[in-house]
DNA sequence: CGAGAACATCGACACGCTGTCGACAACGGG
DNA sequence: CCCGTTGTCGACAGCGTGTCGATGTTCTCG
């Protein structure tokens, strides 16, 4: 037992749903626990840094001892990789609806594939500081290794867009499609932190799809196109 | 002489060359432990991450028992600072002097400035990736500051230079400069970084000076320019 | 040249956090 | 009604940090 592939230990996928009627049980179950720990994590990390948050306060934020938190997730850091699941994955569909029929009004959808990316991360963004916190120090292999998937999915998905424009002669030849679709997602990462965690690169107030936007058209259409 | 504002605390600024002469000093002197400290920490940080390197190892390499590095150092990230400040002088130095003349040959010249960056950070990527590391988690709001400030003086060297070449008429209107500088200068940090932690983001054997400066030539420009 | 100041060094301690072990409570089915 | 699964925790061992106080070393100046 406890295969545990990664994050998201046992309890994840528990059978039934033992009888929540009559009177409130006197233990709350497993699964409530897990969206405990999950709830207290996003929720103090709205004001702190992951770094300042021990496991003693996950676990007591949830009503549990420390070693009781164990027996739900192995680490810190795979509470946070089950929060970043969900967004990637919210993430990653509403920037690929956005692209559908690039070809009708390329500015149009580009912008409306970043400003996708933009506004769901900045719905998280206390999670999506956590991860670039994690994913540079001490466990946070496999937090780097979700999120370089995460983005690298995306460069491969915006590379395809690229030659495609390349094909039918909307945009002209360039820098190999791949290598210009990874500067252009690796900038929009960085920007898109920078304005989240406010750290003064990035002019307060900046409209930062729009920039990044501009980029990205003559990046890859050579001209502002409007 | 060594003014060195916060890190490199006490003896950092001790008079006189004690006479080197006659037999060897018993005692190596403090000057020697603070570079010892520092040698051992760019050596020890060619082939491992920062935070597995503890304070005890900095000391015991340099020669003197872990109480011993306070008295030259603060913390481990105070360290880093030192190793830092080389590095970003010697860049923002030359990056600069590759940029003047723009007026002459425009690509040639963002590709040397470019370029030298890349170079320069390449042969200290071991500290690179320390400081984006070390600026990521515990201590690091100090690494993290110089490192902004290193970045954002360049920033708006990059802005100035826009301007003057709109001002010329080289280069059409576009977003604010600064914002534009911003977001090309994010980019290539965060490229630049890919490339020497060699995360999979960018395609091995990628020439990422030729494919950030394409970027920056058309969103300045508006056109490859050659 | 000899005493005190300044420099340098370290043993030992107090902490705070992580991860694990073993014991034990609660509960649902045979 | 007994037992295995699910949950829970006290207590311990380990590791790294930062500090304090005692002590050795070197310089300076009267």
């Amino acid at each position: 037992m406890t295969p545990m592939p990664l994050h998201q230990p046992p309890g994840a996928e528990r059978a039934a749903p033992r009888t929540p009627r009559g009177r409130r049980a006197p233990r709350p179950s497993g699964d409530d626990r897990q969206l405990a720990i999950l709830a207290t994590a996003e929720r103090l990390l709205e004001g702190r840094q992951f770094h300042t948050i021990s496991i003693d306060e996950l676990a007591r934020g949830a009503g549990i001892s420390r070693p009781t938190f164990y027996f739900y997730f192995a680490s810190k850091e795979a509470v946070l990789l089950a929060l970043l699941d969900r967004v990637a994955e919210e993430a990653g569909r509403a920037a690929g609806e956005a692209l559908l029929g690039l070809a009708e009004d390329p500015p149009a959808r580009w912008r409306g594939a970043l400003a996708a990316f933009y506004d769901i991360f900045r719905a998280h963004r206390a999670v999506v500081l956590a991860v670039v916190e994690a994913g540079a120090s001490a466990g946070g292999a496999e937090v780097r290794g979700l999120w370089a998937s995460v983005l690298g999915g995306w460069i491969a998905h915006t590379a395809r867009a690229i030659e495609a424009e390349r094909e039918r002669g909307a945009a002209p030849p360039g820098p190999p499609a791949h290598e210009l679709a990874a500067a252009l997602n690796s900038m929009n990462e960085r920007v898109f932190y920078s304005s989240f965690a406010d750290d003064g690169l990035v002019p307060r107030g900046t409209d930062v799809v729009e920039v990044t936007l501009h980029v990205w058209l003559t990046a890859i259409y050579g001209t502002a196109g409007s």
